[in-house]
DNA sequence: TGCCTCATGTCAGCATTCTGACATACGCTG
DNA sequence: CAGCGTATGTCAGAATGCTGACATGAGGCA
């Protein structure tokens, strides 16, 4: 407990669990990753080709939540690795669309079994309502930050 | 929407909802800590001494979610700097414990009163009982993944 | 048409954080 | 008492991600 009204008092604070909270699920994430050769950028980046085949590095760089910079490191190393192939000249504009490979489809599918199972556990204390309420919660917490800004 | 059942649909998976929160929390956090000349981590470690002065160095790393090599790097800049103070020898055992010095705390007042607003504005879209709902998930969660390791 | 703004890809350099390693000090247990 | 496991502080090197900068292409607008 604080004795003055100024600062933030951790133990209660929403932030600081948050911050908690992303912490204890990147370390899981990353002790399941790790024995695929994986980093959690690495995994966020396959499943977002997935799901919409074609994006651009910056548009891979946004979804995975780092710069265009560092996706663009990541990228050459996963076409290196064979995992993802992108197009020598762009169709249109600048962008040149990224899809993955068969080896990258293959190593991605062990990959999102091990972090289903992360995210299973961590809402296994959960009930389906519970989990829409946290839901919900976060996404306008995301939308109050972002009107800020 | 995926079409095969493997995957993680990214658009509703929690522990994605989670990183994107975080990440936005982490955006607004150093863009009204810059101006200070802090980062989150900077504030993290102040934040914590204000709360419990005598903490050592590594109990300061785990309380901001860091390695204590990295703590111990920010420490020795901060020492530097007039913002805490550390004894030249161990009291007991190794650990060395630290504490604000006043310059220290009148920073920390600043940055305290930043946080409270991002915080403010971070849930200023949900009622109290949706911020303990939430809260509850969260320690829920935090607790599922430590067990689980 | 020419210009202005914006988004993208890319390169280089820097900052931050991590992993690995080692010595030291405490506490427990045989 | 001796030995073992654990926690700490610290140093060195490596990985990771970021900021700054530049050129290029698209789209809007006078």
């Amino acid at each position: 407990m604080r004795q003055d009204g100024v600062g933030i008092d951790l133990e209660t604070s929403l932030g600081y669990l948050l911050k908690e909270t992303a912490s204890a699920l990147r370390s899981a994430l990353e002790d399941v990753l790790r024995p695929l050769g994986m980093n959690v950028t690495h995994y966020a980046c396959l499943e977002l080709l997935a799901q919409r085949p074609g994006l651009s590095s910056s548009e891979l760089a946004r979804g995975a939540f780092v710069t265009r910079q560092t996706m663009h490191v990541l990228l050459q190393a996963l076409e290196r690795a064979g995992q993802v192939t992108r197009p020598a000249e762009a169709p249109t504009g600048r962008s040149l669309p990224v899809e993955l490979t068969p080896d990258g489809r293959r190593l991605l599918e062990q990959a999102s079994a091990a972090v289903r199972g992360v995210e299973v556990r961590m809402l296994s204390g959960l009930t389906t309502a519970e989990q829409a309420a946290a839901s919900a919660a976060l996404r306008a917490m995301v939308r109050s930050l972002r009107d800020g800004a």
